[in-house]
RNA sequence: GGGCGAUUAGCUCAGCUGGUUAGAGCGCCGGUUUCACAUACCGGAGGUCGGUGGUUCGAGUCCACUAUCGCCCA
């Protein structure tokens, strides 16, 4: 027996090891069904389960329920990426505080065993973590993005490329970061708002050449120009250019060009050109054949070309710079200048763009396939709205920086002969040249005399002289090379896996907003270029969580939630149901929690999943305490008692809704329709019509009420288990029932039954639960104790509704405690007596001396005033000319009776107060 | 600068193709501890749908402009 309190410690306990040790979240290749395949964006391996996770696998444990239990072959799989920079920045950072080192003390090999000790203490972490959400993940084919099979993935796509000449090496401005020591993409850059200055500086002029100032929000960079530009079109500066102006703190000539970048309306319409240390100005300096100075060297300090400033740190060197211009007089003006500052989104350290030599891939021919895809919709977004953004960025696409200066990932497969590269294999930090070549600690250039061969097995010798020397290129891709990989890379390819053909292209991809171009749209182009085939038929891009007011959610902010908090105070399924039922159509979700210091004190959500459960919990508490002499057995007919017919017509509609509300991905409608059918009809309802019948001593009549009591909440908790699959599966397995699957999980999606569609029993309880809320409203507002019994009145306007009337006048009678119901036509109305009209029904409570007749005719007053207000709005309506002619016949058809209805209503309604006023 | 999303009750949100009296949960007010549930039950108050203009017989729902907030791109 259920205890009488739901505790979701005690009820999600074991279910999750039962579900497991049955096998039941494995899927197998079976051509006699159809699949359902799932590949999760694999969360970092220094992850740790955060809301966005939270809301994405409530989703994705959802859908892969409901799917499995329609009968297909469904696979989730579950796995991690080694995310090379944000995992190898936290092992360093740990090295750094605990014994003071850096990755360069360590050496490669020995960071990366840290990092695979690291990796195998915290990486599966968050695994246990999905599993606490209940996740049906198939765990056996869990994959790693550096697991051996996936490696050779990796190198068959370079290998590919390669052999398109889609790979190359070149020089371009990247973005450095100075704390990572690499190179990032733009895509992992974040535009940070900062509140800056803007510096004038005077340069100035040679040789009849007038000064120049120019404003810069890094003077630093000054060390480095190599020009001065100005607009070819700008009169003031039309003499000026191709003359000299000296650089400052440098004493050098630099010319002055024209050039339209310089924009005539910023300050004095000259600009410094700085072509080693800004994006436009290297493009700049390309035009202008400018030399490139590099001042800000790769760990964020001045270099030698800086001069007296070589060794400085770049911010220190920009208080120097500054100090000694103004000591000098050329520091003209300093305004405060709020700017948007690029900032590595992994570290937070301010990005230093830089030329540089680095490995890329053109993405021209990938992109053009691509595009027809999206544009024929063969790859569906929702919202649709996704769709055009990818089009958009494809048509724009840049090729791609895929080399990384770090050591955790997938070494490029590229080899340099030491004999024919010497002069373009540079060793890190005046490292001794032997011990930096042998264990990778140096750097590249083609444009030195470097001669990469690719291949993806080590040559055996070099191709031009046949030396036996090589060495292998220190670089890593871009982590998102390999997860750009994952749906196929996960199910066996390159090799051609029975997997393969029966899961690919899989059908949904489910993710965050924040990855579509990283991620998604390179999955949908190498998959296009491995496979030859789409990789999954539908991106579902969920929610973003934010805080209540609005805000990121975020540790650092304090604003932090973590989901397992919520799980272990309200549950798991509780969470879930709050996060699914939060999941609409808008692009973000708030979710209602209060948080102090990243800890949860509440949650009004999480409560009201918590609060559901319990209701369900005790519903089928309920159940099972009444079911004395039940046998289970077949699923009764219908029969004629109106609440069955209503409950069986609205649980057929229900199953619908559901079905639809999950096909369209409408999770907060979902939930919502289950909530309204469970809590509503089934435990307000019909339940407690249910009471009489049981206590009753119509054997059949019980009977027949318990198989109908078991099988609606049988059907609902099947309908209910994606959302709460702990609670559902207790509960089910507690309900006797005939013939039954092992689990909740396998067991059969509820069939709409269109048979059972009873719009008259629905129109009469309809008219039930009005006359119920009348009476009650009566009672309430005089304050009639709830024991004491009534007598009611109800006055029909036909003999057709007193007899629809009458089919639930027992219901009537038990939840209105009313001693006696008497239905007629034209009954007389009493006196002192609470009144209401539902209809053409009257509705009386004869209270002898409990009426207040004050407030009595206080409620009809407001009554008769708000049917005045909608016999006039109708009457409005059909005055209208243009109404009747042009509105469809049905809706003016609808109007008129309506108008009828409400006039007759609004009659009975004066002539009771009336009455009142004899 | 370009694009997108949001704006409905004190709070968080529904309201799908325009057609009854705009709904829910939480919160608030009043009542109820009789045997499924106080993590509950019953009743109530509370919004004219950011603003302006338009289309339409009819607009929270469609269109234009505008304001505020947020996201993306440059």
């Amino acid at each position: 027996m259920l205890s009488k309190v739901y505790d979701p410690v005690q009820v999600e306990h074991s279910w999750y090891a039962f579900w497991e040790e049955k096998g039941l979240f494995g899927a197998r290749v079976r051509p006699d069904r159809q699949p359902f395949c799932i590949t999760i964006p694999p969360p970092n391996v220094t992850g740790e389960l955060h809301m966005g996770h939270a809301i994405q696998h409530a989703i994705h444990d959802c859908l892969i329920r409901w799917k499995r239990m329609q009968g297909f072959e469904t696979l989730c799989l579950p796995g991690t990426d080694h995310a090379g920079i944000a995992t190898q920045m936290k092992v360093e950072q740990e090295l750094l505080e605990t014994e003071g080192k850096s990755r360069y003390d360590l050496g490669r090999e020995e960071l990366l065993e840290r990092i695979r000790d690291w990796r195998r203490k915290y990486g599966d972490a968050i695994y246990d973590q999905l599993r606490r959400l209940g996740c049906s993940y198939d765990w056996k084919r869990a994959r790693f993005t550096l697991d051996d099979a996936y490696v050779k993935a990796v190198l068959e796509a370079f290998r590919r490329y390669q052999e398109h000449g889609w790979i190359y090496r070149g020089t371009r401005m990247i973005n450095w970061c100075p704390r990572c020591g690499t190179v990032i993409s733009d895509l992992e850059t974040d535009e940070r708002e900062l509140e800056g200055h803007l510096w004038h500086i005077r340069y100035p002029g040679r040789n009849g050449a007038p000064d120049v100032v120019v404003a810069t929000t890094r003077p630093e960079t000054m060390l480095g120009d190599t020009a001065v530009a100005v607009h070819p079109d700008d009169e003031r500066w039309r003499a000026a250019v191709g003359k000299q102006v000296v650089l400052p703190l440098m004493n050098r000539s630099i010319p002055i060009v024209a050039d339209s970048y310089a924009d005539p309306e910023m300050g004095s319409g000259a600009v410094k050109v700085t072509p080693a240390h800004d994006p436009n100005d290297y493009e700049l300096g390309l035009r202008h054949g400018l030399d490139q100075i590099q001042v800000i060297g790769f760990e964020g300090a001045m270099t030698e070309a800086a001069g007296a400033y070589a060794g400085m740190d770049r911010y220190t060197c920009r208080e120097a710079v500054l100090k000694a211009l103004g000591e000098q007089d050329l520091l003209v003006d300093t305004q405060p200048y709020a700017h948007a500052v690029p900032h590595h989104d992994k570290c937070g350290t301010v990005i230093e763009p830089l030329p540089m030599e680095q490995w890329f891939m053109n993405m021209q021919e990938l992109a053009q396939q691509t595009l027809p895809v999206l544009q024929e919709g063969r790859v569906e977004y929702i919202p649709e709205r996704f769709r055009e953004y990818a089009i958009d960025w494809l048509a724009n696409i840049k090729d791609w920086a895929l080399s990384r200066q770090i050591w955790w990932g997938h070494r490029i497969p590229a080899w340099y002969c030491l004999h024919c590269s010497r002069d373009g294999l540079e060793p890190m930090l005046g490292m001794d040249r032997e011990q930096a070549l042998a264990e990778g600690s140096f750097r590249v250039s083609v444009a030195a005399g470097a001669r990469p061969v690719v291949s993806v097995d080590k040559p055996e010798s070099c191709p031009d002289c046949g030396r036996q020397d090589l060495v292998q290129d220190p670089d890593v891709l871009d982590t998102w090379f390999s997860s750009a990989l994952w749906p196929f890379a996960t199910l066996g390819w390159p090799e051609k896996t029975p997997e393969l053909g029966y899961f690919y292209p899989t059908d949904l991809m489910i993710t965050a907003r924040d990855i579509l171009y990283l991620w998604v749209l390179r999955m949908v182009m190498t998959s296009l270029e491995c496979v030859r085939d789409i990789p999954f038929r539908t991106v579902l891009v969920h929610p973003t969580v934010l805080t209540k007011d609005g805000r990121r959610m975020s540790k650092s902010l304090g604003t932090g939630l973590n989901p397992l908090d919520l799980v272990g105070k309200y549950g798991a399924d509780a969470t879930r149901y709050s996060l699914l039922a939060q999941a609409g159509a808008s692009q973000d979700v708030r979710f209602d929690a209060e948080i102090v210091d990243n800890v949860v004190v509440s949650a009004a959500s999480a409560e009201a999943g918590r609060n559901f459960c319990n209701k369900l919990w005790n519903a089928a508490r309920f159940v099972l305490m009444n079911l004395d002499g039940y046998e289970p057995g077949p699923i009764p007919g219908i029969g004629t008692e109106l609440a069955d017919r209503w409950i069986r017509s609205r649980l057929t509609t229900v199953v619908e809704a559901v079905t639809r509300s999950l096909e369209a991905f409408r999770f907060s409608e979902v939930t919502r329709q289950l909530y309204d059918f469970l809590w509503r009809d089934y435990c307000d309802w019909y339940v407690e019509i249910a009471k009489a019948r049981l206590q009753g001593n119509n054997a059949v009549a019980r009977r027949h009420v318990q198989a109908t009591l078991v099988h609606t909440l049988e059907q609902a908790l099947r309908l209910m288990h994606p959302v709460m699959p702990f609670t559902t599966e207790h509960l089910w397995q507690a309900l006797p029932l005939e013939d039954r699957s092992a689990s909740i999980m396998i067991d059969a999606w509820p069939a709409a039954t269109p048979g059972l569609r009873d719009a008259e029993a629905e129109s009469a309880m309809e008219l039930v639960q009005d006359v119920v809320a009348v009476v009650r409203q009566i009672r309430a507002e005089m304050n009639v104790p709830p024991a004491k019994k009534v007598q009611l009145l109800i006055s029909a306007g036909s003999e057709q509704a007193a007899a629809q009337l009458q089919a639930g006048r027992d219901y009537v009678a038990l939840l209105t405690r009313a001693e006696t119901v008497e239905i007629g036509v034209g009954l007389r109305q009493p006196e002192t007596a609470g009144s209401a009209v539902i209809g053409n029904l009257q509705v009386f409570v004869p209270l002898k001396g409990l009426i207040d007749l004050d407030v009595e005719r206080r409620r009809l007053e407001k009554e008769v005033a708000r049917y005045r207000q909608l016999v006039k709005g109708a009457e409005a309506k059909l005055a209208n000319q243009q109404f009747l002619s042009r509105a469809p016949d049905d809706v003016v058809q609808r109007e008129r009776e309506r108008y009828g209805e409400y006039r007759d209503s609004l009659e009975k309604l004066q002539a009771t107060l009336r009455h009142l006023n004899t």
